[in-house]
DNA sequence: GTCTATATGACGATAGAC
DNA sequence: GTCTATCGTCATATAGAC
């Protein structure tokens, strides 16, 4: 477990290239499942080239290391989430809704994470001693922040937040508010499905929460009725 | 790594009882190192008795097995915070404003994870494959929740609380506040100090977000200024 | 690219002498 | 209670034949 650079692409025919990638990705997806259920850092590599067909050896023709392993999960993690938050924001247009907004956004995060609970562990815990991410598998992760920031910047251009609001200091609040849900369904009642999570159920009561302080006032309706009546 | 009972203590003089506590003191304190250094999942017998001067199968006169290890390890970790909770709460006395009353709750249980988090790491996530609390080592744990509800009770009691909250719902979804912020502590910037943690310094934030939406809603004063200008 | 064979070493746990 | 000796298993990683 010395090195941690992926191994370079051999010269061949793009019918190669493509049967190297489709390799890979059934590597990847086998450490996955071997990884859910044996822990993030159960990882046995003996047990990936069992799985796939392979002796051990052979899974070096692909992975330089472990290390790069964990990295291709990773990375692969937080691409397949930076894809789903794309999806769902395209999904919901342009921020009208604050708690709208807010809560279609954490329910895609924490139902990926859950519903990926390996995958996310590696990602946002750090379980396994000796792994840091190397830099190329940390940039879908570092992309995935800058687009919740812009994503951020345009529910203010929309005049949604409070005015006044430190953007940067809103999106890390809110990272406290996803990662809190998730880590405590998962560290305390693992098997609940999303649905019927007794942490991720109370999404609802964060995100209220979130806005009742990084929300724009409502302009109080006739009779004054204050956000607190609410409920 | 099968049986996971501690070893019955043998009999003899009190001077033997004594020794064989201390010993198990000091094992504990060196786990806790090795984890420190190595990750919760990269604990070693056999570095652990290293460090402590024996040969690894003199542990197993003091425990059963490395998961009956973890347990004390969990046990005390969850028994230290349950007391430095205790003594917290002992010297802010009854409840009187809910805003000060949570920030010390939330400064003191974050602050004791991240002087201790390699131990929080063990009692808040699940990192180390096939290790699962005993029940007795689940205890104090317990006790610590428990602890946290009768204190709730007595918030709610005190009237801080918004008429008609459900008191478990409300502790459930202060556990997410504070567990997030230490989990995005840990994760994303773990050496940073409490006091100048880009996410422990977030704590106030946080409980105002709590206060406004569990908080007993400010008498208006004259004027009609809602909780929302109090920033 | 895949294989056999192997280097090298950790690990947890047990048996039994002292 | 501590030790030596050892079991059995597994790991990551490399060398070199095919």
């Amino acid at each position: 477990m010395t090195t941690t650079a992926a191994r370079p692409l051999p010269r061949g025919t793009d019918r190669r290239h493509e049967r190297r990638r489709q390799t890979i990705e059934e590597i990847v997806d086998v450490a996955v499942a071997v990884m859910r259920e044996n822990g993030a850092a159960g990882l046995s590599l003996g047990e990936v080239a069992r799985r796939v067909g392979i002796r051990t050896p052979s899974l070096y023709v692909y992975f330089a290391s472990k290390n790069a392993l964990y990295d291709a999960v990773f990375a692969r993690g937080w691409q397949q989430l930076l894809d789903t938050m794309d999806a769902a924001r395209a999904e919901l247009g342009q921020p009208t809704d604050l708690t709208d907004y807010l809560t279609t956004a954490a329910e895609t995060i924490v139902r990926w994470a859950v519903d990926n609970a390996t995958s996310a562990q590696l990602m946002f815990w750090r379980p396994v001693p000796d792994y840091e991410p190397a830099p190329d598998a940390y940039a879908p992760a570092v992309r995935m922040l800058e687009r919740s920031r812009e994503s951020f910047l345009q529910v203010e251009a929309a005049g949604l937040f409070r005015p006044g609001v430190d953007v940067d200091e809103a999106l890390r609040t809110w990272t406290v508010l996803t990662s809190g849900v998730f880590t405590q369904q998962m560290a305390n009642a693992p098997h609940e499905p999303f649905e019927t999570g007794r942490f991720t159920t109370a999404i609802p009561r964060v995100v209220e929460m979130y806005v009742a302080v990084y929300g724009r006032p409502a302009t109080p309706a006739r009779g004054g009725r204050s956000h607190a009546d609410q409920r």
